[in-house]
DNA sequence: GTCTATACAACGATAGAC
DNA sequence: GTCTATCGTTGTATAGAC
């Protein structure tokens, strides 16, 4: 639920329902909305950073291996599940459901910078490519492409701007 | 207050109090709360368009043009003021104002394309840069770049990505 | 056209029985 | 541990005076 409607429109009501329990129990379980939704949050973002993980993790060059973050099956029209939060004041304000965004991200982060870096001092990717540009660069147009995708309701834009920065990677190959 | 904070965080009652009218008097102007957004997006909307048909319609090279796009001055940490709204429920419940989502992406999408298919056919861009998707990769890498500066409260991730698709951007030259 | 007062539902959370 | 009942607050909207 916080995956697809986010965590100000997924209620506490809304959620008992669904789990289909009585009305109190959740709050014998967790002490609010927000660490239920820590808790989840940070079961959606530690599945998905295992799934990087593996994507980048995987052999070939620094080229296959950001073709494969970029070419990962993904929710298209869902969004991402860590990504889509950025916009709620809800999860801004709570310090600790901001921690999991912004940690999340890094790891992707500092996973996808080793790639290039790798790839550029193999020599696979041009020397003048930057690492941690090339990594943001990346990160973008995947969380662009969800956002592209949504406001199209329809997952074709997201595909289109993937198969473009493979088609770009692929350039910076030395 | 609807780019800051999106629909559903900006109450009515926060709205009248920051207007500093009475309760009722935003419902002599207007139907609800939903019109209303409609009338404060459109105007973020346009004003945005306006923005962005002055970056690429100046003069220069393909290339030059699309530069010119991602390096649009932007308020990177609050977001942009029209794609924020994805990601809201009450939105894409809404007609109207995920028709004007639809409609401003598209706009854009289309000045893209243009610039970049006038690039390739001038042959100021190489022959094998399909025109679609490097306007969807371009405009992904902008509002990729909100996400990853929002997650990191942050602005240098947005410009790092930013400088990274520039970077690309030259190799696409012919 | 704007105001104050108020309606009614939903929100997040708690009480207390079992 | 789970239930039903309920609390106080806020969200969206309306009523009716001026």
């Amino acid at each position: 639920m916080l995956w697809d409607r986010g965590y100000t429109a997924a209620s506490p009501r809304a959620i008992l329902d669904r789990a289909e329990v009585g009305q109190g129990s959740m709050y014998y379980h967790f002490a609010g909305k927000e660490t239920l939704a820590l808790t989840a949050l940070t079961a959606n973002a530690d599945a998905l950073t295992a799934r990087v993980e593996t994507a980048l993790r995987g052999r070939g060059s620094a080229a296959r291996r950001i073709h494969a973050f970029l070419s990962m099956q993904r929710e298209v029209l869902r969004g991402c599940p860590v990504g889509r939060m950025v916009s709620e004041p809800d999860v801004l304000e709570s310090t600790v459901l901001f921690e999991v965004l912004t940690r999340t991200f890094q790891q992707t982060r500092d996973l996808l910078v080793a790639v290039v870096a790798d790839g550029v001092q193999r020599r696979e990717l041009r020397p003048d490519i930057d690492p941690a540009e090339l990594a943001d660069t990346v990160m973008a147009v995947v969380q662009g492409g969800y956002v592209l995708a949504r406001a199209a309701g329809d997952a074709k834009p997201y595909h289109r701007a993937v198969r473009g920065a493979r088609a770009l990677v692929r350039l910076a190959e030395a």
